[in-house]
DNA sequence: GGTGAGGTTTAGACACGTCTCAAATTCTAG
DNA sequence: CTAGAATTTGAGACGTGTCTAAACCTCACC
């Protein structure tokens, strides 16, 4: 039983399958699909696909859900995925709005060993630099709840812990304000009608919509 | 004008063909097969395709020829391999037979934005760990012309430039003996009719044959 | 309980890179 | 110069992952 090299394309449809679970999502053909820009037609073939190899169970027009084996393989690309991230913004400096689609690429042909050195001289870090946990090296991963910013109330302070991690012009936005894993940030006012919401944080005021605010995780 | 994305397979031929060509090797059909570790038919169908691509010029039957075009992509792959080595080897600290392997992977997913800090980092570094040279950011590569080991004669002293990078096997049994870039060797003795030749390396002798020693660059 | 809308799957096609086997060409010795 | 050997190419197939268009289920609503 060795293994038949999984192509890249089978371990990003597990990563997104792994994530829209643990995200509280139905992972549904329509939602892979639109995770992985692909039609749906093509999520099914490989819902078929990962099936037929063991990774997932699928029940035609009712889900799929990844068998052990399958998130697993999804773990593992994870960790991957947001080791490289930590390194690259560490070692190599890359913005935090750069890390994520390098990682995305390189996540694929990481070998173990590589990944074990870099784990290493990082010192086991627990998040990456958005503030997603990383999968230890037993691919055990702390879940944490966080309320989310459109939670915190006029005049409470908070930590930002998380921020969306894919859409790099938003990283770039959310860098420029700080609002990003690390920050303080101060609830200044929420309009009413779910208006915009003002924010301190470092001494500057800044308006950000409750859409945005509640993307971002704080502690 | 976009680059219409040239897979990872394309970039391996042409680095190949590349390293052929400069090796003084005539790149053919069949050497480009064995290179590449696929059937001569295979190599066939992507000769084609290269000149189809306008990167080399293929004339059926009697070889094939990189194009400007193509001699520029075959360079910023070496240039991706060759930098990468250095950055695992010096950084991560991986050894000098396990770089080449690992290299040849990330080389196609290296961004240049990555390249340009790896090699600031780096200090802008002229040889691989094997003493390859690394073609600069404007890929030019300084050649040099290397004596061989075998060429050296009893009692006559050089120091280690270049082994072979792709066998990882020798690549250990060479670091053991110290017979590596940088290593300091003397030439003792060298059976006749091209018999093996006995070496001294930090103060260890070793017979090493003709063959071996041949592959072996010194200064 | 039927029906339609929306989500899902199937069918058929295509690009890519590989293979095997057969045919074509070139090279090499005699 | 020519026959056999070696090399190269062509034909047809396959696996992977994608697409579009069409058929198919499901579920919610009337
Ligand atoms: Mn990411
Ligand atoms: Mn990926
Ligand atoms: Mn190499
Ligand atoms: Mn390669």
């Amino acid at each position: 039983m060795s293994k038949p090299h999984l192509s890249a394309a089978i371990q990003d449809y597990l990563k997104e399958i792994y994530k829209l679970q643990s995200e509280g999502t139905r992972p549904t053909t329509t939602a892979i699909a639109r995770r992985m820009g692909v039609a749906p037609s093509s999520a099914t073939s490989m819902l078929k696909k990962l099936a037929a190899l063991g990774l997932a169970e699928h029940s035609p027009y009712r889900g799929v859900e990844l068998s052990e084996a399958g998130s697993k393989i999804a773990l593992e690309v994870i960790r991957h995925h947001r080791l490289l991230e930590v390194y690259l913004a560490e070692t190599l400096k890359l913005s935090i709005d750069a890390v994520h689609e390098e990682a995305d690429r390189l996540e694929h042909v990481l070998s173990e060993e590589l990944e074990a050195r870099i784990d290493e001289q990082l010192g086991y870090p627990t998040h990456d630099p958005h503030g997603d946990p990383i999968p230890d090296a037993g691919l055990r991963m702390q879940k944490r709840r966080l309320r989310s910013l459109d939670a915190l109330q006029p005049g409470e302070e908070a930590t930002v812990e998380r921020v969306p991690d894919d859409d790099a012009d938003l990283l770039r936005y959310l860098a420029r304000l700080r609002l990003v894993p690390g920050g303080h940030v101060t609830m200044r006012r929420a309009e009413p009608f779910d208006g915009p919401m003002t924010v301190l944080v470092d001494g500057d005021e800044h308006a950000i919509s409750r859409e945005l605010a509640m993307q971002i995780g704080i502690a």
